[in-house]
RNA sequence: GGCGCGAUAGCAAAGCGGUUAUGCCGCGGCCUGCAAAGCCGUUUAGACCAGUUCGACUCUGGUUCGCGCCUCCA
């Protein structure tokens, strides 16, 4: 029995799909002006394990994964770069794919554009404006009205006297209340822009905000009442604040503070479970953009192996920080050695999970429980520690399709233990040679070939059916 | 200032009211020509102060420290 930590009620709940057997999910992605970074990576690789648990306890699932590609800062960037906000975008999406798949990210069922949704924004936003929500101002700018949406605050645990006591912003005259957020942004000069019925200087030409995206998206693609959705801890407030109070208030009937939306189950709530998972941290600081203290999933594969990556990230609990070095890379690094080379003469594959195994109990158990996968981690570990005992290739087989959920071990040993450097030594040839050395007895020979095989970064290792070798 | 999260051995990181977490590192042994890998054993824990309890790392209260959100952010 699955059970999720649900931000919305602050506790782990019993997992319930709305629909037997099927799960829709939706997590906010990239925008996509700039290479992604650990922080980026570590909500694919996340979310990517959701769904692969969901699919293994047989759930139908549809995870959604936007795109957002009409914003400020891609405005911005293509304008310093001289190029179509098309173009970099493409650009940008393009390495993401890249990146995520290096990751072992399995693509989302569905990654809808935003620009891709616009109608539907211009339609929802109305909506809200019709309903009483939602204001045009005298810029154009078209704003949501917090305070006539009643559950505003409920998962973020923020009230909106506290909000507007904590105020840092200059506040916007154009806003009725401070808190209020935009819907719409009045096109300005050499800005794309769409038309709309939202009328004021510009007759109502400008550009979606960036929460109703999510808005339209998710309920275009999953319906307005959805099992999970998910991101960035710091998506919290206000992007799903956001979020909620706009799906809720277009689908539902909150209504001149008739409070008729319901709660937990009821049709017109947005989510059942909202998910959020912890932050990439470096030197116990939030990694971000705006701090400058990111790695980009390129540059860190550079260095290492992306499942060394993938391997890192899952072995912390989603929901807790991950504090990024290169210690701690080199750590999963030899972590992930040890896994491979207990299946390392094995030539097993994949498959059938016998679900009554008692370590395979053992790793359901840690899933079900909220994703626990440092917890399934040791279980593979222990499976490890038995297949080196044993040499059994069921209990190898075990292993690997254990690590399979997980989108890990699914390479072949040597694959990952000898990796794919150009080799600069014949280094068959010169196992060879020592072999024959160590049959000569000459010990110092063979001696010597192995340190120069080492200071290329080349261990050997001896067993009674001959010499192999790894990379370190 | 408001709201929230956290503090576990040298490092990383889980579960659990009483019984080995797990990985890396260290130490001893086995194996090996010697190593490496592997196996066996082993040293290092639970920020601090109270309370509840037969018994607390685990529950409760407080203190200290750290982090996050309240502004774009995964």
């Amino acid at each position: 029995m699955l059970k999720i930590y649900n931000t919305l009620a602050r506790e782990k709940q019993v997992f319930t799909p709305i629909q037997a057997g099927k799960v829709s999910m939706y997590v906010c992605g990239m925008t996509v002006y700039d290479f992604c970074h650990l922080g980026h990576a570590r909500v694919m690789v996340v979310f990517d394990m959701v769904s692969r648990w969901l699919r293994t306890s047989d759930y139908e699932v549809t995870y959604v994964r936007n795109v957002t590609d009409i914003d400020d800062k891609i405005i911005k960037r293509a304008n310093e770069n001289n190029e179509t906000i098309s173009q970099l975008t493409q650009r940008f999406i393009d390495a993401m794919d890249e990146d995520s798949a290096k990751l072992g990210v399995i693509r989302p069922t569905l990654e809808p554009k935003a620009t891709e949704y616009v109608s539907g924004m211009v339609e929802m936003i109305q909506t809200l404006i019709n309903k009483g929500f939602a204001y045009t101002a005298a810029n154009g700018d078209v704003f949501y009205a917090v305070n006539k949406f009643d559950g505003y605050g409920k998962l973020s645990g923020k009230s909106l006297e506290d909000l507007r006591a904590g105020e840092r912003v200059e506040v916007d005259s154009f806003k009725q209340d401070p808190m209020d957020f935009v819907l719409w942004k009045a096109a300005k000069p050499n800005e794309p822009s769409w038309d709309s019925p939202f009328g004021g200087p510009n007759n109502g030409k400008g550009r979606p905000g960036w929460h109703i995206e999510c808005s339209v998206m998710s309920s275009h693609l999953l319906g307005a009442h959805f099992d999970i959705h998910g991101g960035g801890q710091d998506l919290q407030f206000p992007h799903h604040e956001n979020e909620i109070a706009q799906s809720e208030a277009a689908h539902g009937g909150v209504w001149n503070g008739e409070a008729t939306h319901s709660h937990d189950g009821q049709p017109c709530q947005m989510v059942n479970y909202w998910m959020h998972n912890g932050f990439v941290r470096v030197d116990d600081e939030k990694m971000s953009k705006s701090l400058g203290n990111f790695f980009t999933i390129r540059t860190v594969l550079e260095k290492y192996d992306a499942e060394v990556v993938r391997f890192f990230i899952l072995r912390a609990h989603y929901r807790s920080p991950l504090n990024y070095s290169d210690q701690h890379l080199d750590d999963a690094k030899l972590a992930l050695t040890r896994l491979y080379t207990a299946l390392r003469g094995h030539d097993v594959a994949s498959n059938t999970i016998d679900w009554q195994h008692p370590q395979a109990v053992r790793f359901k158990a840690a899933m079900d429980d909220d994703f626990n996968t440092p917890e399934a981690m040791a279980v593979l570990f222990d499976l490890a520690n038995e297949v080196n005992k044993s040499k059994s290739a069921e209990t190898a087989g075990l292993l690997k399709s254990l690590a399979g959920v997980l989108g890990l071990l699914q390479r072949s040993p040597d694959a990952f233990l000898q990796g794919e450097a150009t080799q600069t030594l014949n280094i068959d040839a010169l196992i060879q040679a020592r072999a024959e050395a160590k049959k000569a007895k000459n010990f110092a020979e063979a001696d010597t070939i192995r340190k120069q095989l080492l200071e290329a970064g080349v261990v050997l290792e001896d067993s009674p059916q001959g010499t192999t070798w790894r990379r370190i």
